[in-house]
DNA sequence: TTACATAATGACACAGAGTGTCATAAGCTG
DNA sequence: CAGCTTATGACACTCTGTGTCATTATGTAA
């Protein structure tokens, strides 16, 4: 379902001998080896055995090596959004529908301990972790759209997938950071946020 | 009470002959004539007089130019919170606390006008907006102190301080984006986002 | 005034990211 | 085989960000 089907085209012309996934795979070994920042492009593209010029054909910067592999999730997510489709229950379908898309995301993901890797990589380096706004933004416009598709104002719709995705990119770190091997209670903590009013907070969140 | 109190140490020494501040606004003046990826670091040098190495020794990157000043606002925030231990009222004063922390870092802000167009360079440009995450992380930390210190699991904390600083900066952008003078009411609105659960959503956010 | 300490300044050099151009190689189709 | 399409990489370039180091300007102490 992710990428065996639909092979569209294949009109003419030379096909590609490179493999992004095992590209970017080695240079995840690269980085975990040496470190990210002392890994060059250069390091990757020999270690590769192809030039600089065609590892920035397939990816279009160094935090592309880590943060890619998202598209199928997102994809996962607008399927869950689109079929959610639901006229008659306004009341309970908005916070409902984001838990669905996130949940649909994550079954997708073929190697939870690879990702895992990557997010190490992530939280380790700022460069990296302020890429999410970036990486993230694909994810951040199809909630939006659903919210607006829900009832929400387009300045609330705005704030909450924001939050919406804030929140989850913050499940997703503390997920990492330890050695659960599901990280949906840990999403599916992070969206209570959104749920529970601070001012009434359930007891679950409260330490005492 | 910025900048005008303590001038502690007049120890020795040359005393700097370059005004950041003066500096930052030349900057902006130059990312608004030429474009900000079109304006080099030599070139804000040059136009500075300066050379490009001791405009690197005030601003650590071509961001931080845009993202700067950002200090007084943090400091602020974090006196609100600091002064906001209140043993008494664990009901309602979370939200409460983020408000008053909120509102008073904008009441630091010196012109307004300026703010707005830092914002609008910052939201044109994925690479600034990006930065986000980089820049407010002071703030961040700020935040999950405070909701520690009020009883919140550490977890949980992550996750409201996330989705805090998310959706504030949010209701920076969308005021940017206006013409409205005060961005107060966007940030108010943006924290309901936190209070008000999305399934028993108040009438005013939603359009129908 | 002279000596000294301190700190700002900028000249120079460098690694590495990211981009553009262009010639060449390799496969597919007729 | 001929021709088309596309992948590939060699080369050159700009710009960011960093490190080193000599120089200059200022304040303080003798």
């Amino acid at each position: 379902m992710t990428s065996d089907d639909a092979k569209p085209p294949r009109p003419s012309g030379r096909p590609a001998t490179i493999d992004p996934d095992a590209v970017a795979g080695l240079a995840l070994d690269l980085f975990a080896e040496h470190g990210y920042e002392n890994t060059s492009m250069e390091d990757i593209a020999k270690a590769a055995g192809i030039g600089r010029k065609s590892l920035y054909r397939y990816f279009t910067s160094k935090a592309d090596l880590v943060w890619g592999g998202t598209e199928p999730v997102i994809e996962a997510s607008t399927r869950a959004f689109d079929s959610f489709h639901s006229p008659g229950k306004s009341d309970g379908g908005v916070l409902a529908g984001l838990r669905e898309a996130t949940i649909a995301g994550v079954a997708v993901i073929p190697d939870l301990a690879v990702t895992r890797g990557r997010l190490r990589l992530i939280a380790e380096h700022p460069e990296l972790t302020s890429r999410s706004y970036e990486s993230l933004a694909p994810q951040r416009e199809k909630a939006l759209a659903f919210l607006v598709e829900s009832g929400l104002t387009d300045s609330a719709a705005r704030f909450v997938s924001a939050a919406y995705l804030a929140v989850t990119f913050e499940a997703w770190l503390q997920w990492a950071a330890g050695s659960e091997p599901d990280p949906t209670p840990y999403l599916l903590a992070a969206l209570e946020v959104l749920n529970v009013p601070l001012n009434k907070a359930g007891v679950s969140q409260w330490k005492h």
